[in-house]
DNA sequence: GCGTGATTGTGGTTTACATCA
DNA sequence: AATGATGTAAACCACAATCAC
């Protein structure tokens, strides 16, 4: 536990949580539902990812590799569990179907009486007091939270036959399972968010500080196409990379038109684009990835 | 104050069904 | 009458924002 967590986050492989483009399953016919659960799970697709490589260029794209954050890095959850008890999940509403929570919701505020405990009706069996003075949280058990988040981690969303078997096997309900999974998503999601903010802030000041270089050396450059004389004694450029925009060469190191000329002198380095100290962080985990997305 | 379970509102997608040319 | 295109409502899911413990 120790070590993925040092600093609350863990790196991993795998695509982040943005997956607003793969909304598959959403059949609402048991036949369809049925087939549908043994399909492969429509694979997300990180819109962060995307925008990096696309906004950058960047030469990874091959290994796709993200930062996905652990959220919950600390699955090792408090030791109050004793409040936890999974009998004691007077929370959520029914079952997983919407068309129920609406209802349920729809019927409570028909006939007045929602209050600020909007539970539905999966407390039927003996849980309509527990809502007294608001709605009550359960705090999931170690275990169930260990559990989810494996679950999490080979796939961060759910179908109806896995999160059916989850509630099972936790002692929980579907909704709670659902409501678990969002939030572990939204959570994630977040901490990537900052991950990603913090990482363009230094590829900005990494390319803020290398366009005041090549600024330089275009002034240096200008200075010495006014003095042919020098021009021809130049050394040859020692690096050279190429511009991920216009695919021209520039030299980066060394001021020589040469370099321009010859653009291929050296294979484009993808650090400089970034500059050397900056790593692009990895992407953290939710589920395997075998790099055959499709994109859009 | 933070972590996290739960709620609410919204948007996008799919399907079934009705209507029309 | 049969058929394909189109519009619409319903159902579902995921997400963002927020509440509340």
């Amino acid at each position: 536990m120790a070590e993925k967590d040092d600093v609350g986050l863990s790196l991993s492989l795998s695509l982040g949580v943005n997956q607003h483009s793969f909304k598959v399953n959403n059949m609402h016919h048991p036949q369809q539902q049925q087939q549908l659960q043994h399909q492969p799970q429509p694979v997300p697709i990180n819109h962060n990812k995307t925008l990096f490589a696309d906004l950058f260029q960047l030469p990874d794209r091959s290994s796709d590799v993200i930062r996905v954050i652990d959220v919950k890095s600390t699955v090792e959850c408090e030791e109050d569990n004793g409040i936890s008890s999974p009998n004691s999940a007077v929370s959520s509403v029914s079952g997983s179907k919407r068309s129920e929570r609406d209802d349920d919701n729809a019927a409570l505020v028909a006939s007045g009486e929602r209050t600020s405990c909007s539970r539905g009706s999966d407390d039927d069996d003996g849980g309509g007091g527990d809502c007294e003075g608001g709605r009550k949280k359960l705090r999931l058990t170690k275990e169930q939270s260990m559990v989810l988040e494996e679950t999490f981690k080979e796939h961060n969303t759910l179908n109806p036959k896995r999160k059916q078997a989850l509630a099972e096997e936790l002692n929980l309900k579907p909704r709670q399972v659902e409501v678990w999974f969002q939030n572990r998503r939204a959570r994630t999601k977040l901490k990537q968010t900052e991950v990603d903010c913090e990482y363009l802030k230094r590829c900005c000041e990494n390319l803020t500080e290398d366009n005041r270089r090549l600024q330089k050396e275009v002034q240096e450059l200008r200075a010495l196409k006014s003095s042919p004389q020098m021009y021809m004694h130049m050394n040859p450029p020692t690096t050279l990379t190429m511009c991920p925009s216009c695919e021209r060469g520039h030299s980066s190191s060394t001021s020589s038109p040469a370099a321009a000329v010859h653009p291929a002198v050296v294979p484009p380095t993808p650090r400089k684009l970034f500059g050397a100290n900056i790593r692009r962080p990895v992407a953290v985990n939710t589920w395997p990835f075998d790099g055959s997305i499709p994109r859009p």
